[in-house]
DNA sequence: CTAATTGATGCGTTGAAAATGCATCTATAA
DNA sequence: TTATAGATGCATTTTCAACGCATCAATTAG
């Protein structure tokens, strides 16, 4: 059982511009680099996450990603959901027993069970090392000076 | 997200062998052309269930394949865990945030909770329609004779 | 208005893993 | 001794996610 790369993508870019918070937008391509991976195939990640309302994308010159909400009102199994098409875990067509069987039934319940737990989660909820993070991302601090 | 065939398949095997009950043992060969799927495949899964000890396998002439225990004491969850390796749904290695990040924790978190349901289920329970299923297996009921 | 930058989108290609086929061996019963 | 049925390793096929590529659209700098 695996989540596709394509949720694995869709989360790194969510906790990325979580932790960046309000340093303006960040470009796809940066993104991509970042984590060494396609950014045509990230491109279309973030179009999803777009369209279901989970970042807001600017065009042109000087645009890029942000999220579209604060990251404690992203809840992660919403993610999941909009990313991981189709929970249908086995394939009944064709099956000479489905008018019998219920083990969709349970298999249906496990994963509601699963989901349950991820909506428990916020980005904020996964952002407790928020400065370690940040550094991960090359994300400079403000220095603190002294008042 | 979802199951491997061999998942499913395992569960088409033991589902049958439950719903048969004493009736003698089953050959594999028997179970894929009632399934309509491969019997090369169907093999390894069946040595896998045995290996477990879900099955017990009986080679040669009149051979075949029975559970190895009551279908109330084998766990659906315990089959999947089984049948379904590795249960890490996202891949860390190379992620430069890895350090930092919670969202495997979070993801193992549902993942238990996932197969905690599963745990619930026995294959008994899955077979509160055991007459229908015997007849979608063809399996002729004796008649109930007057006493 | 033009050029440069960045996201949007459709389609083709690649690659990895599951699923399947095949050949051969082992065990058991008639 | 032969026929049947599972055991096992290796090769092949299939499937789908992942990725590349070309092109379009939007926005800004100059």
């Amino acid at each position: 059982m695996r989540l596709t790369r394509y949720t694995d993508y869709a989360m790194r870019v969510l906790l990325h511009l979580a932790a960046r918070g309000d340093d303006g937008l960040a470009s796809i391509g940066e993104i991509a680099i970042l984590y060494g991976i396609s950014q045509n195939h990230l491109m279309k990640v973030v179009q999803d996450l777009g369209k279901a309302g989970f970042v807001r994308t600017v065009r042109g010159r000087g645009g890029g990603v942000a999220l579209a909400r604060p990251a404690d009102q992203i809840v992660v199994g919403q993610v999941v959901r909009q990313t991981e098409e189709g929970f249908q875990l086995v394939d009944c067509a064709g099956c000479v027993i489905a008018p019998a069987c219920t083990l969709p039934r349970a298999l249906n319940e496990a994963t509601a069970a699963f989901i349950a737990v991820l909506d428990k989660y916020t980005l904020e909820d996964l952002l407790d090392r928020r400065h370690q993070m940040r550094a991960l991302f090359g994300i400079t601090e403000k220095a603190e000076l002294p008042a």
